[in-house]
DNA sequence: GACAAAACTGGAACGTGTTGCTGATTATGC
DNA sequence: GCATAATCAGCAACACGTTCCAGTTTTGTC
């Protein structure tokens, strides 16, 4: 007997279980990323993932599990795409600057994928608890990464600096919603997030 | 002909429809209250109300309208009531903290209530944009009057000052989500909003 | 007071998230 | 290879937000 536990992150399940994963995943992207949350409909992902409804939730308890785990596949990605590289900037205010930009940049570029997962992971409750930690951790890691400049020894990294990288990942997620749900532009939502940098970020 | 935008903040309208309006708001917040957001359905406001499904959607058209008006109407009468007050507390950031910890104590000690009103809050859309709009007037007010330390002049207020006010908004947005989503307690809440003001209003 | 316009009621109906069920299919242990 | 348990497909059904409609009541105007 393989595990039981599907959906939790980092369970193995066969390879027939991985594919499936896989697919209900990617069915979601797609969905997310043509038409928004609302276009990412269970019975639809269930029917591009090619997997019976049952199924879908067998996988994923609800929607917003399902989105949420998406946004963690992207956000992990993203993480593990900054982490090699060296972050331009001479101070730790513009260093971060630049990696938020840069992912503003990306998520603006797929507006309705981002509004979908923004949206799940407001939405979330303690239920997706396990699925919107990762989320924090790969934001936190971002913005510590940035601060510190780069490829540079990860142990450097104090609690003042955690506590800081925090506080400027919770402006942004409500900068995001803000601009996912249509209250600010993308122009307003960079300006908010430089302007909060520099006052957090003070060099 | 009165007017027939009803569900616009400030109409005026017949005092039969303030009356309805009134007792919509009743409902929803009496729902909200005893069992937060999934308790808030819209046929049990109408009946609670005494109003017919039809009508109900007439005043507010969704359910996150209706919600963030009441939102909107429980952050004003906090506003109202903290404008006529000294702050107590030697800086900026003390005074501050303990607006915010006021605030907190009132939202905790109604979690069903705090529930509804924060997940309408972050699902609203751009239609939502005047109720949003109020919600995020009342509470800038509050943080930049309790900066400037209570009754003095409301014209001391500068640019960096609602810049300073906007950032802490944002973090106890998200920090309120994520006590909401019971992906943190009151505890961890608190401690965190006491990191980021000491780290925006450094004295 | 009569009439027209607007608002209200009661209820049906639709879409989508979610659940439950039944028979077919697949994987596992012997 | 087979028995059996887990998994899956297909589908019906339910809940709640939302829309729509026909008939009634209220409101405003002359």
């Amino acid at each position: 007997m393989t595990s039981t536990n599907v959906s939790a992150s980092d369970e193995l399940g066969s390879s027939a279980q991985r594919e499936r994963r896989k697919r209900i995943l990617d069915a979601t992207y797609e969905l997310a990323k043509s038409g928004g949350f609302d276009a990412v409909q269970m019975r639809a992902v269930a029917e591009q993932a090619d997997v019976a409804l049952g199924t879908l939730y067998r996988y994923f308890p609800s929607k917003i599990h399902l989105l949420v785990s998406a946004l963690g596949r992207q956000f992990d990605e993203a993480a593990v795409r900054l982490h090699d590289r060296e972050i331009p900037g001479d101070t730790p205010a513009e260093r971060v600057l630049y990696v938020l930009k840069r992912m503003a940049r990306g998520m603006q570029g797929d507006p309705k994928l981002t509004e979908a997962l923004t949206r799940a992971f407001m939405f979330a409750d303690s239920s997706v608890a396990n699925e919107i930690h990762v989320v924090g951790m790969a934001m936190t890691s971002i913005v510590t990464h940035a601060m510190h400049g780069g490829v540079p020894a990860e142990d450097a990294v104090t609690d003042e600096d955690i506590a800081i990288a925090r506080v400027i990942g919770d402006v942004w997620l409500s900068a995001l919603v803000a601009w996912v749900t249509g209250r600010s532009t993308a122009a307003e939502t960079a300006s908010h997030m430089e302007t909060a940098v520099h006052l957090i970020l003070r060099d």
